[in-house]
DNA sequence: CTGAAAGCGCTAACAA
DNA sequence: TTGTTAGCGCTTTCAG
């Protein structure tokens, strides 16, 4: 080696087929030699450890300013240190709710110069049996769950079992098998949520409303029922369904049928939609025979026809607010005490109205 | 605090504060003094080197069993193997599209015994100038970057600057910026699905098909126009949009608006919801006065009102291709010469019909 | 076919 | 305030 400078990789592309290694890092060693410092001087000024005295420090600085070094992260985690790593966990990131959580998470992370992993629950492999360990990048690694399913939930539970601190459950507050009040788990309030959209359809004149629920989600189904208690009306069954479009079709369809049913509560937007399909399929009008409320306010909501009232639901602060609980539990910083998400807020835009006369 | 019931955290909890370690995992030397070999045998085991006998190998294999022996990936890395890793670089996975991509990435990487790491796009950090080492794990860590708008391309030629072999780019292949043809880029034929698409709308009796596109699809633009040309019909300007809901709504206003406007290819079906909706308020209807043909065929397609018309594409199938020519690139396997993904597929539902009298 | 030695890049512990 | 010694868990030489 001879030049600075030149980092990328100059004759390296012919080494010929097979992984390429990249041109010699520059490591610690490299950055103490210009320096003129130990190794373990370059390693104190990189973590910020107090007690280098200013003008090595300087030096140091420059050194790897020069050199362009960065530390290892892999060498660093296997002294036991810190792989500056968030590992989430799910089972999958096309839903709404998972993929704003995700991006909350990775922001987050990145801001702080975490990395992340990502580890999918594997929708065969059953049950807690699951390998756990494998799912990780190394043993310890702090794992945000995104739970939303019996799945993620499971897991959830599942990993407390091996590594007591460093699992969040985001969104799972309010999931059946999810200890509530868990100092460890974040979610919404969801009992609130669903209160006051039931509420509010109630003061539009309904008689009861009918909720179209994920099963999991306990909390909602509580708020639903108890504001409709707190009202003397009829509790109808709660009727079950996965949070996807095509569920939601289906789960609906005997609500739809049923001329009682004047109002529903959906457990998302995706659900909302296929209810909303259903409906037309069996001849009611939104919302002048049937109206709507979903949770969510996802990108189509406002754009379906007629465009959803719905909760919005800020899960990219959720998502903000899991790795900020991580790293606390982690013995990172002190607690953010600053609300992490926006409040959840009704919107009512076209699939809400009186109940049909009689 | 008190009860047992609550299972979880035995005695490790109480480490106080910061980083818990986990008991010591066990170690090649642990595996090596059980089965009575040197550790070097272990790894060769571990490995799948050749020459080892079968006695020595059985109880190599026993007592890692018994020990519940995993190997150590970060070790393994830092003495220059692999890390088993993909890094999948992307700067949003909420569109269906990147979403479904990483599920077929993740889905054969972990088949193959590879994890995720996952890198956002800063969007706020411009150009190339982003600081690419940083995005991942470690150097020369083996990247798919799944491109689809102007910053993921960007990512991937800048990329292939610093990583001659590890890159490609899923769906890349028909992008502006990316080189055609290039053989680290995957993509769909784009050009003969756009035509494809083009001839039906003709088929129909429509004079001409508008083209809601991204601009970054030249091959799109390219297959739709060159569809129209050979029919001998005008081509009129291509409208540029993002992939999402509310850029479509936002650029279709002026179409819908125009009557001469009576068919439409869109970007995506997130484009043609927000189509919908403009056309909705236009007045417009669909397919009576205009026809709407999208591609992707997410979940939502089937579920709108009017059901989307639209063209399949398996990006699943895309994403497990993508990681497929990566390990091949990386000199892993064979060419996995069967094609990995589902051929496209126009599917007819109810946005297209034939154009308005006049 | 198997083992021993050396070292990847880093940090904890101790010494100076 | 700084340097030295060890060693994390693994793999690559090179010997036996």
């Amino acid at each position: 080696m001879t030049d600075g400078l030149d980092d990328e990789t100059p004759a390296l592309t012919r080494t010929g087929g097979a992984a390429v290694r990249t041109a010699r890092r520059v490591s610690m060693a490299d950055v103490a030699r210009v320096a003129g410092v130990s190794a373990q001087t370059v390693s104190r000024v990189s973590n910020g450890h107090p007690g280098v005295v200013e003008a090595t420090r300087t030096r140091v600085l420059a050194a790897m300013a020069e050199l362009g070094y960065r530390p290892n992260r892999l060498a660093r985690a296997l002294v036991g240190g810190d792989l500056r790593t968030v590992t989430a966990l799910t089972s999958d990131t096309a839903p709404y709710r998972a993929a704003e959580t995700l991006r909350g998470l990775v922001a987050s992370a990145r801001d702080t110069g975490y990395s992340l992993w990502l580890s999918f629950l594997d929708e065969e492999t059953t049950t807690e049996e699951t390998d756990f360990t494998a799912l990780l990048p190394h043993p310890g690694a702090p794992v945000v769950v995104i739970a939303h399913d019996e799945a993620t939930v499971a897991a959830a539970r599942a990993l407390r079992r091996i590594q007591p601190v460093s699992t969040v459950a985001a969104g799972g507050r309010g999931l059946v098998g999810v200890p509530d009040g868990a100092d460890w788990v974040l979610g919404f309030d969801e009992r609130a949520d669903a209160a006051e959209a039931t509420r509010f359809l109630l003061g539009l004149g309904h008689e009861t409303v009918h909720h179209l629920a994920n099963p999991l989600r306990i909390h909602r189904m509580a708020g639903w029922a108890s504001a409709l208690l707190d009202a003397n009306r009829p509790v109808p069954p709660a009727v079950g369904c996965a949070s996807t479009v095509q569920s939601g079709r289906e789960a609906a369809d005997p609500l739809v049928r049923d001329p009682e049913v004047t109002a529903l509560l959906c457990d998302s937007d995706e659900v909302a939609l296929g209810v909303l399909r259903a409906a037309r399929e069996a001849g009611r009008d939104v919302p002048g025979s049937l109206s709507i409320v979903a949770f969510d306010d996802s990108p189509i909501a406002d754009c379906l026809i007629p465009a959803l009232t719905t909760v919005a639901l800020d899960y990219r602060g959720l998502g903000r607010g899991a790795f900020e609980l991580l790293r606390q539990r982690l013995g990172g910083d002190a607690a953010p005490d600053a609300p992490v998400w926006k409040a959840p807020r009704l919107i009512v835009r076209e699939t809400t109205g009186p109940p049909p006369r009689r």
